[in-house]
DNA sequence: GCATCAATAGACCGATCGGTCTTAAAACAA
DNA sequence: TTGTTTTAAGACCGATCGGTCTATTGATGC
């Protein structure tokens, strides 16, 4: 919610210059770090991108791993948006939920983008970039308590049985997702994607009323 | 078992020297190539890892490419033979698979090695390098065909129910170890591997007979 | 419309990149 | 032990890296 707010201001409010340059070059740069790493991603690349020169970026950026920090949050910003505008079509949890799922399998945000985020930059920065891994965890631990948030709103519809562990289901669902989401990655095929969200739909009905 | 074999001659069988040098840089490279990331690991790293000039290096490796795809071959191996050990100390499915869960929680090949290759390499390659793209592909499918192999085994001894889809289930659980390995490591904390692997566990108690 | 000041271009920097090549040393066969 | 072949060292290469700095351009306030 608060996401498609920072949206609008976006869009309306006028930015000064240097805030629509910062932005358009992270959404040039997003993709491209997302896809190649951050190591693998020269300033030249990011140069090609924007067809802008090394001084622009500097003079708005005060090095590559702001770039890069800037990108990651950029991209979740841009995922939470998508997911947020689709859970909201729906009014029961469970129909939120299977939404929630079924925005994983398609791949647009793969295409456009690059994948999902979290795995890219969560392997990368690991033993490497303690800023950013902090991010990634923040990241992981409120997808988990979005998930979370949804089990619960569907006990108290009476929509779930209440006596289960939403902490314990969030985790193991989004586990789940992040693994196939790998696996789907490198065997260049979305049929384990589709199979994994299909286990998950049916684990849903055994925990509905 | 093939594993164990292979590391039986590598041990008794006189190599050459440049096959003896070869292995020696493919130990030293393949933990930092790991951590760092094949575009984030320098010649100069592995220089210095192995105390080895560049000349040495190039005789013994065409070009870095090769060095990081030997290097993963390395870390499967190393992790296979690992796994081959841990399980024919069982002669049961179903401890041989709890044996196989237990040994992704302990951090012995986390600290050794530098994590989980298969996440690590598969996620930088996905985009960049299909060669080892490719490989990662061919190790997803080998382990989720041990997974499926020890499930099937269970069927066959009576341990584990005759209805249950191995394909399936070994895909379900592949990919929630998957996933968990990702979420500890950025969390540093191993606690939700442990409640994963326990999950599992208890998956496996209600598919027994 | 002009003065001011922020924003961009691109030459430039030293360091480092992956990789080559020649030379010296070590291993090996006889 | 000697002669040959294999293996390692490290100077060297052009390209590219991330980053700086100055000159110029473009936007903005008055």
């Amino acid at each position: 919610m608060s996401f498609i707010l920072d949206r609008l201001v976006y869009f309306c409010v006028a930015m000064s210059k240097a805030e629509r340059t910062r932005q358009f070059i992270i959404e040039k740069a997003a993709p491209i770090i997302n896809r190649k790493g951050m190591a693998g991603t020269s300033i030249s690349d990011i140069m090609e991108a924007t067809q802008l020169a090394k001084g622009c970026l500097y003079g708005n950026f005060v090095n590559k791993d702001e770039i890069c920090l800037e990108s990651f949050n950029y991209l979740i910003k841009q995922y939470a948006s998508e997911i947020d505008a689709q859970l909201n079509k729906y009014t029961s949890a469970k129909e939120k939920l299977f939404a929630y799922l079924d925005h994983f399998k398609e791949g647009r945000f793969r295409e456009e983008h690059g994948g999902c985020p979290v795995l890219n930059f969560g392997t990368e920065s690991d033993d490497t970039n303690p800023e950013i891994k902090e991010r990634v965890h923040q990241v992981i631990q409120a997808s988990q308590k979005y998930l979370e948030n949804l089990l619960s709103m569907g006990i108290s519809t009476g929509e779930f049985q209440s006596e289960i562990n939403q902490q314990r289901v969030a985790l193991k669902f989004y586990a789940m997702l992040e693994g196939t989401v790998l696996i789907s990655r490198v065997s260049g095929d979305s049929k384990h994607l589709d199979e994994i969200i299909t286990l998950i739909k049916e684990e849903v009905e055994l925990l509905s009323t």
